[in-house]
DNA sequence: TTCCTATTTGATATGTTGTCTCACCTTCAA
DNA sequence: TTGAAGGTGAGACAACATATCAAATAGGAA
């Protein structure tokens, strides 16, 4: 398992690709560059409110599509970013303060690529996430509530027959 | 991996657990009882104009907590369900019809629960998804299409430093 | 069977999240 | 410096989901 944190200046990137380095692009750049853990898209307007709400969506959608940053799925279903700082690779969240890290396993890509061996069609991708309590929250009776309510069950059938 | 199709009776599993037995439940078990693949509530609901929209969503909330149906994120971000037929299980999904499968594998929960002991802090859950062009599309030329722009690149990052 | 009450329902209001439109503004190559 | 292509902000709009509340119902007690 590898973890990663280190990234270039986003906005140098982006321009590198062909993007216009506009005023809203900067800022939002600049300020994901700080980002440690998950932001929501209304957390970014907030932090930013000369930008236009509808431009703050634009971006995020632009970055996604330029990769640099992930979109991830907490237990119940709602949505938190975080920027891409390695390759490809799969996330843990902690779902009591919504610190997001990466990791990167090898195995993970083996088994996967076993398990779509098996699987009657063509793999096209796929969607991996640890949901945890990390350390700090334990430690810290999960005090810096991010996202309360995130920790419900999931997938737990009916006794099969 | 293990398939498994069968299921019992959903509102009397529903009924052992002390819950009422009402004409929009049966309604809507009954319905569920039939699905193959994953449906959405909307789809719910025109299925069954005479129960209110606030009624199925209620449910299917209920069916969720009670673990008779399951959540999953598609590849871009929407959301579908899909009746819970075994224990503890994953999903693959196909990106063009969206058909939806159960799969259980040993080898997962081993590969997450070894990932688990080297993440800081308490793993409380996870999710896997596995998306597919299903045989039925790749030889039917994905025609059948319920979902067709999820097909969409996520956690492509930058050129790690 | 009838009655009673806690639970559930449907209609509708409200909230949340995200996209679309369009007049105006900015970037950046020539 | 200039002009065209592209980007922006405000607000309308759309999709999805929850809250409220009077009326209806399930199901146990009598």
């Amino acid at each position: 398992m590898t973890f990663q944190t280190s990234h270039p200046n986003l906005m140098t990137v982006l321009q590198g690709r062909g993007i216009r380095a506009t005023f809203p692009r900067k800022a939002i750049a600049h300020l994901l560059e700080q980002k440690q853990g998950a932001f929501t898209i209304e957390s970014l307007s907030e932090e930013l409110p000369s930008v236009g709400r509808a431009t703050v969506y634009r971006t995020v959608k632009l970055l996604l599509e330029e990769g640099v940053i992930c979109k991830l799925a907490m237990m119940d279903g709602s949505h938190v970013y975080s920027v891409s700082r390695a390759g490809h690779h799969h996330h843990y969240v902690c779902v009591k303060c919504g610190a997001v890290k990466e990791f990167k396993a090898a195995a993970v890509e083996q088994l996967l690529w076993s398990l779509g061996a098996n699987v009657p069609g063509h793999v096209v991708d796929h969607r991996i996430e640890l949901y945890v309590a990390c350390d700090y929250c334990l430690t810290n009776g999960g005090k810096i509530a991010v996202c309360s309510n995130r920790l419900r069950h999931q997938c737990w059938g009916l006794p099969s027959e």
